[in-house]
DNA sequence: CTTTTCAGTGTACGCACGTTCACTATGGCC
DNA sequence: GGCCATAGTGAACGTGCGTACACTGAAAAG
């Protein structure tokens, strides 16, 4: 019980800010708002990195605070509930997988699927914590988090959609049939990321998901390029 | 605090086996066998009523027990754990699937795609728990119950393999790209599924989901007859 | 230099949880 | 009819949780 005080701490925080302040040169803004930026975002990493075992709703505030370095209470200075730091957690992965499909977006067009395969692979292996958390937490526990990815993956199905129009055998389709396409594509990525996600370490496995994903793509590209829609 | 005895009990039990044992001709087990065959069930059912709201992990015994109506303590005269009533829901919510399988091969030969999706949304609609337990556990935060479901995902996967082995057109194909093709409608039919479930009340969104599932199908049935695998 | 602001501290609380243990009463069996 | 076996009981425990509250000390503002 005794003899418990200062066991690394440093001027009376437990959280190390002085050193890597001083390197960054965010001078913009105040040192005060930055160390409450780092702490935040030391708390999304924290989750995510615990994240890996469980699932959001089993996920405890003071397990993250732990994970920090610091108190319980602490927490609340920066969201007022785990909810909302999962809310949080996916807007920040989304920023991960629309940077994914912003990229896949400027390949070359003659071999747009390889292109985007390879970049689903690269992204997933790179942004492994981010991509688990997404495809977890899209049918998981916590409501507002569901909503939150649901709407985001809508969006990116429609914004698929209007890239489809603008191929050339596409041009004359209606609306409500590419967004039929788009929805099948996005549910062939998802399987995909789901593939990758399962043993992304085996360089062989990686390989195999990507040669089966691309191949996938290609026959939807190849049934749509046959497709006449039933009046 | 006082006179809270005998709320709704009979006979010292809250669980009334008494009344519906004497309708049910399963004779041969005892009536003792009986009974504990019902509170599991019991349990399995409730799991399966709370789990609409929560997923698993977040899902206590204490909950569980409370809702079937017997004392926490009993839960372990039928499961060692959670983690076990919860592979054991896989099992239960696994057959459901499998018949649903079974019933769309059953579907003449001319139409399968437009029956097979009937089917699914049919059985969707019927065993919405089971499906919305299969879907959001998928990817949980139970090992043993993701493992589980993703053994029974890839068993059909092979089994839908073989099936289409026996297509006129699909005969000379190897085993590998027969795999990804069926693999690719487990991911089209997987993301009907979720469609389905994520308005399952509204007959309009049913029909839309169904009506844009039959198509993704054919889509995929386009590309397959048209597929020229490379070299 | 003084005052204000506020991120992080530390204690303390009430609650729900999983699990233990000794128990009770009923069905099954000789 | 009497003696097991066992499904379900009920009290009790230790633990971890979310949150309230008063606090401290350094950055920011004056």
């Amino acid at each position: 019980m005794e003899s418990c005080e200062n066991r690394n701490k440093v001027g009376g925080y437990r959280v190390d800010h002085a050193r890597t302040l001083t390197q960054v040169s965010e001078v913009a803004l105040g040192i005060r708002q930055e160390r409450k930026r780092r702490t935040r975002q030391a708390l999304l990493d924290a989750a995510l990195r615990l994240l890996d075992r469980s699932s959001l709703a089993g996920l405890s505030l003071r397990e993250v605070t732990r994970e920090v370095g610091i108190v319980p209470t602490a927490f609340y200075r920066h969201f007022a509930s785990m909810d909302e730091l999962g809310v949080a957690l996916v807007e920040e992965s989304m920023r991960t997988l629309r940077d994914m499909l912003r990229d896949a977006r400027r390949t070359r067009v003659d071999d747009a699927i390889r292109g985007s395969v390879r970049i689903i692979a690269e992204q997933v292996l790179a942004h492994e914590n981010h991509f688990r958390f997404l495809i977890r937490e899209r049918h998981g526990g916590v409501p507002d988090v569901r909503r939150a990815i649901a709407t985001e993956l809508r969006f990116i199905g429609s914004e698929l959609a209007t890239d489809l129009a603008r191929f050339p055998g596409l041009s004359a389709w209606d609306t409500e049939d590419l967004r039929m396409v788009a929805d099948l594509m996005v549910s062939a990525m998802l399987g995909i990321v789901t593939a990758l996600l399962d043993r992304p370490r085996d360089p062989d496995h990686v390989a195999e998901a990507t040669r089966v994903g691309e191949r996938q793509l290609r026959i939807i590209a190849l049934g749509t390029a046959h497709w006449r829609s039933p009046r």
